[in-house]
DNA sequence: CCTTCCCGCCACGAG
DNA sequence: CTCGTGGCGGGAAGG
């Protein structure tokens, strides 16, 4: 098709049009025009469909020059848009192909015009030209670098560019590798991507909140007064509710947030409303999803007040990320009538079941190690990180900022250690790059997954680190929270580093169980907080009420800045309440950093965003729950969190109930990243190498629980869906030395037990033999205690942390206890500070209580609900 | 009018 | 300071 001409545009007439203006700074590309158009590659499959069409090309002038490639398109900016919306018409009428088209634009254009133009320019389109490009699947072996800046040449705008990046970074289609380039992934890691963030989504119990959401809308409806604050207040709760809001921004073993920079950061929004939204699609049974719910889930935190304000808002993105989606073609546009009429709507025609896929992210990886295992289970892994908080929120973090500040340095830690790919990717590493990095990743990866697991199973050894702090870290990972350590690669600098990153996440399941506890407490605070409170208003539902425990220090944090501030603001809000907190924090990081460090060779372990994790966590923290959990849960991550933050504090909890238990949790909110020793990453390697097992085995163990996949043994890896969740940090006991085990042994407990997590029907089989690597697959059990026990290797690295001294050891810290170690002295309970800076202490405390005792007993858990089906 | 959502200002952070 | 990113919302096009 054509090709077409581009417009050139030149054209005068176009005319107007943008073309002054628009300029572009950036883009000084455009002027030209582009044509649309073109030709698409082959590969791509695609798609053309649509695009081609496009447009027209004219010919106009002829001009043009588009020369160059002619392939690609671009378009234009600067077109005019008349003239593209002639095209556009005329494409559309015609439709493609037909070169036709292009001419009569020329011609003159005649009135015409039509749309096009804004039609033209939309992101979905856009997203097409850029899809069109690259092949769904790529050959890893290739160099899928994209440079962003001959994307922008060919597609234009650059702005867009970045919406479309985001999005597709979110179903990690693409990752960063540095400066303005991307690495392409295409499709093949998005069955993998999907699993995950079903299973997250399931976690967060998105499909209640869904319901919870719409039960409202129909109250509402009913209801109105006016906005009343009621009113609103039920809207603070119910998005709230939802809102948990926190999620995390959810990784994929392999790719892992290369560009250091960025990853930081900002996160938010876009990237993680993204996967949120995805999530919703992945969780409800039709998959239907409106898009008033989509908004409330997504965005509703904010919104206090306002609602019609934010409402407004923040859906605009939503429009922006569902045009991406069309164009991947995993949503539709639908409309669903409900009582009221119809509304607008999005079918998920993607893939339903993604079989569990392993992860071809190995492929990459792969050639090292293989193992097809290991790898399997490095994609399990995967790990999710938080965003910080969110994007959205800044409303609603406004303390964040100091948080943030936090994070920012803990993030320059990492890069310097790692340094990464920033924009130079280049560098050296490079080459070696993907295939060390790549295999260090999944090292990394598998060990953490260990760790996970031997956190999970047992006691939290590692407090040794540092742990000073009380034991209190210990957390169930379950379900409920889950680490997830992450593993970056390193090249560089020392070693590998994990990173664990925690994922509020959570949070969501408590809600859906309405117990009572903690959360209920803490929503109840935070309310208080707020003011609000009382949620009476509505009905409010008991299911409100809970909900609004998660929400609630969204919302308090809304209202605060409100008040404070105002609202609207956005940034500018941060009247943190307590700024301090913040500090306070980052000292502690600090403290905890040397000290550990010290300790540890590679030192480092840092956090990544505390803030995310914290801030939202705050209230956050209790997410994830799991039914059962939730209550325990919760009441660890209090304690968890409030040890770490403060340090200490409630080494209470610390104890955990049984060793295996408890996991760490890594209060710590945020991610740590976690050198490991080469070494021992050698040593593990080569334990894989000889079984695969073996390296894992090496590797501390970590239990990792998955959820609910284990269960079953499905045969493959669970990883998907469960996958993260769960791995907490624990301690890694160093690898090598796991005494216990020795190697061999041991490592295939070790295996099977991260593998699974679960696993564990027959934990014996599973010993047995370490290199099956089936077995790997396989197992799925629940992991359970059993694993546990197995744990033990764990201990290892428990407490003292030995440190160093083994050098091998390695260096997985729990989450926990850098945190842990770190004593800060302040104390404050993060939750405070999050959720609301205000006056929960009290409660809080209250409900740390209390729900530690529950907790203990839960373990694991589980979570298995999800399960279900696993997948596959 | 309401919905969809493009455009691009502007902030933020890394060089 | 410049430049890459990307939050964010005005306000226009489409229906």
């Amino acid at each position: 098709m054509s090709f077409a001409a581009l417009e050139n545009q030149t054209l005068t007439q176009q005319s107007h049009s943008e073309d002054d203006g628009f300029v572009a700074p950036r883009a000084p590309v455009n002027t030209q025009k582009l044509p649309s158009l073109c030709a698409v590659p082959a590969e791509s499959r695609l798609t053309m469909g649509p695009l081609t069409t496009p447009k027209k090309g004219r010919e106009v002038g002829s001009v043009d020059p588009w020369t160059p490639t002619s392939n690609l398109k671009m378009l234009i900016s600067a077109a005019s848009p008349e003239i593209r919306n002639r095209e556009k018409e005329l494409c559309m009428d015609n439709d493609g192909q037909e070169g036709l088209d292009p001419i009569q634009d020329l011609e003159n254009g005649e009135e015409s015009e039509k749309m096009i133009s804004r039609k033209e320019k939309s992101l979905g389109l856009l997203c097409h030209k850029f899809l069109a490009r690259y092949p769904d699947y790529p050959n890893p072996a290739v160099n899928n670098d994209i440079c962003l800046d001959d994307v922008a040449t060919e597609l234009v705008e650059r702005r867009r560019i970045y919406d479309i990046m985001n999005v597709l970074e979110s179903l990690h289609m693409v990752s960063r590798a540095a400066k303005n380039r991307y690495m392409w992934h295409g499709r093949t890691k998005l069955a993998q991507t999907l699993a995950i963030l079903k299973q997250v989504g399931e976690d967060h119990r998105y499909g209640q909140q869904m319901q919870q959401i719409r039960q409202r809308l129909l109250d509402k409806e009913f209801d109105f007064d006016g906005e009343d604050r009621e009113n609103e207040v039920m809207i603070d709760l119910e998005s709230s509710e939802l809102g948990q809001k926190e999620l995390f921004f959810v990784e994929l073993p392999g790719v892992e947030f290369k560009a250091a920079s960025v990853n930081s950061r900002k996160d938010k929004s876009l990237r993680v409303m993204s996967q949120k939204f995805v999530m919703l699609f992945l969780v409800s049974n039709p998959r239907v999803v409106s898009l008033d719910v989509a908004a409330k889930i997504l965005i509703g935190e904010d919104q206090v007040t306002d609602q019609d304000k934010n409402k407004f808002k923040k859906v605009r993105r939503l429009y922006d990320i569902a045009n991406v989606l069309r164009s991947l073609k995993l949503i539709e546009k639908v409309h669903v009538t409900e009582e009221r009429g119809r509304k607008p709507a999005f079918e998920w025609v993607g893939p339903e079941e993604f079989p569990q896929v392993k992860s071809e992210a190995s492929t990459s990886e792969s050639p090292s190690k293989k193992r097809s295992v290991l790898e399997s289970r490095a994609s399990l892994d995967n790990c999710a990180k938080n965003l910080f908080s969110s994007p959205e929120n800044k409303r609603s973090f406004t303390r964040h900022p100091s948080l943030i500040k936090l994070a920012k340095s803990i993030q320059d830690d990492r890069r310097k250690i790692n340094s990464a790919p920033s924009s130079p990717v280049k560098d050296s590493s490079n080459t070696d790059f993907p295939n060390k990095m790549a295999q260090l990743a999944a090292i990394c990866k598998i060990e953490l997954d260990q760790e996970t697991a031997d956190t999970n199973a047992h006691p939290a050894p590692h407090t040794p680190l540092a742990a000073p702090p009380a034991g209190s870290v210990t957390y169930i990972p379950a379900q409920c929270s889950p680490l997830i350590p992450v593993l970056l690669p390193q090249q560089r600098g020392s070693g590998p580093y994990a990173v664990y990153l925690h994922p509020s996440s959570l949070r969501p399941n408590p809600l859906a169980r309405p117990q009572p506890t903690s959360l209920a407490v803490r929503s109840m605070t935070f309310e208080d907080k707020t003011g609000q409170s009382p949620t009476g208003q509505s009905a409010a539902k008991s299911q409100l009420v809970s909900r609004a425990s998660d929400v609630s220090p969204l919302a308090l944090k809304r209202l605060r800045s409100d008040s404070a501030s105002e609202g609207s603001p956005s940034k500018a809000k941060r009247s943190d309440p307590s700024p301090k907190l913040c500090e306070i924090l980052q000292a502690r990081l600090k403290a905890r950093r040397s000290g550990q460090l010290t300790n540890r060779p590679s030192p480092r372990a840092l956090h990544l965003d505390p803030e995310f994790v914290n801030t939202p966590g705050g209230s956050a923290a209790a997410s994830q729950p799991l039914e059962q959990s939730l209550e325990v849960l919760l009441d660890k991550e209090d304690k968890t969190a409030n040890s770490d933050k403060e340090g200490g504090l409630t080494p209470i909890r610390a104890v955990p109930l049984t060793p295996g238990q408890l996991h760490n949790e890594t209060l710590v909110p945020a991610g740590y990243l976690i050198p490991i020793s080469q070494q021992s990453l050698i040593g593990y390697k080569e334990v894989q190498a000889s079984g695969g097992e073996a390296n894992k085995a090496s590797t501390p163990t970590y239990n990792i629980y998955q959820t609910p996949t284990a269960s079953r043994p499905v045969p493959a890896q669970e990883i998907t869906p469960t996958n993260f969740r769960f791995h907490r940090p624990a301690a890694s006991p160093h690898t090598t030395q796991q005494p216990p085990h020795l190697h061999s042994p041991s490592p295939a407990i070790l295996n099977f037990t991260l593998q699974n997590l679960g696993l564990i029907s027959s934990p014996g089989s599973a010993f047995v033999t370490p290199q099956t690597p089936e077995r790997s697959n396989t197992l799925p059990s629940p992991l359970t205690l059993q694993q546990r026990g197995m744990v033990f290797i764990k201990p290892v690295s428990p407490v003292p942390v030995q440190q160093t001294a083994s050098p091998h050891s390695v260096a997985l810290i729990s989450l926990q206890q850098p945190l842990m170690t770190t004593p800060k002295g302040t104390g404050l309970p993060q939750h405070s500070f999050f959720h609301t800076p205000v006056p929960l202490s009290p409660l809080a405390a209250v409900v740390t209580t209390g729900g530690h005792p529950a907790a203990k007993t839960v373990y694991i858990p589980q979570r298995k609900l999800d399960v279900t089906p696993e997948d596959s």
